[in-house]
DNA sequence: TATTTGTTATAGTTATTATATAACAGATAG
DNA sequence: CTATCTGTTATATAATAACTATAACAAATA
């Protein structure tokens, strides 16, 4: 799985990282007992500090994403518990769509279409 | 419309500002045309600083929310157009959801509920 | 036991968030 | 016309977050 940094995005770096290895556990790519780089391998490809790197496991540790051990390093392993503020964070993502004045039913096939293209193996992005 | 802060909160102030605003017009609470409190009106209501204020509506203005003018001061006006990153947003979160195991059906579900409550008049958040 | 891993500790830089004050400038109501 | 209310702009300050740089520590494992 590849992971893209975009060092001037104002979404910082180590949410992307988190952004994306999210994804990647979400579209199968990243299986459950699947060994993650190292956070020196990790931040060495990037040509960033560890401790971004690093800042991006804890918070995926947190989540609940992965466990992370000495020597073994990251390693997925979700625990199947959805954060608690989810659902808060949907209805501000949704409402904003309603604001803008889109339809609930467009809305809906809107959702549905990504969590196709999250799922759908081998379905390009679009 | 009733908002409410939460000084301590881990998301800022103007962020919470803006988020319930939004939902406000989600809901058909706040129509267009609406006035807004002025800023030194709400920063004194919430015991901020108008800059804080000032900072939600301008970040609303920007986003296609409101319309600020001298004098007459912040009013409801969406433009229609959702942000360009909203889908990718929507894309990351539904991931999140995904990644910890809730199945695409339940997800959506979640979705319409959600949906629901935000256009349904008279019913109640749950 | 040597190596690789995450962890902890310091320190410094830059950007963000929020505050406090003050002054400026346009629109409008009287 | 003018006073007043609006957002706007300008400084300044403080706290926190994000990122970097180095170094050392500690546990697991080959």
């Amino acid at each position: 799985m590849l992971i893209f940094i975009e060092p001037e995005s104002e979404k910082p770096i180590y949410q992307q990282i988190r952004d994306q290895i999210v994804e990647g556990i979400a579209r199968g790519e990243l299986l459950p007992g699947t060994g993650l780089p190292s956070i020196r391998q990790l931040a060495a490809d990037f040509g960033i500090n560890l401790h971004t790197v690093n800042k991006a496991y804890e918070l995926l540790e947190r989540e609940g994403f992965l466990q992370v051990r000495r020597k073994t390093g990251a390693v997925v392993q979700p625990t199947g518990k959805l954060a608690e503020d989810w659902e808060a964070r949907l209805r501000t993502l949704l409402a904003e769509a309603l604001a803008q004045g889109l339809p609930a039913e467009e809305i809906l096939t809107r959702c549905q279409r990504v969590l196709s293209t999250l799922t759908d193996p081998g379905r390009t992005r679009q």
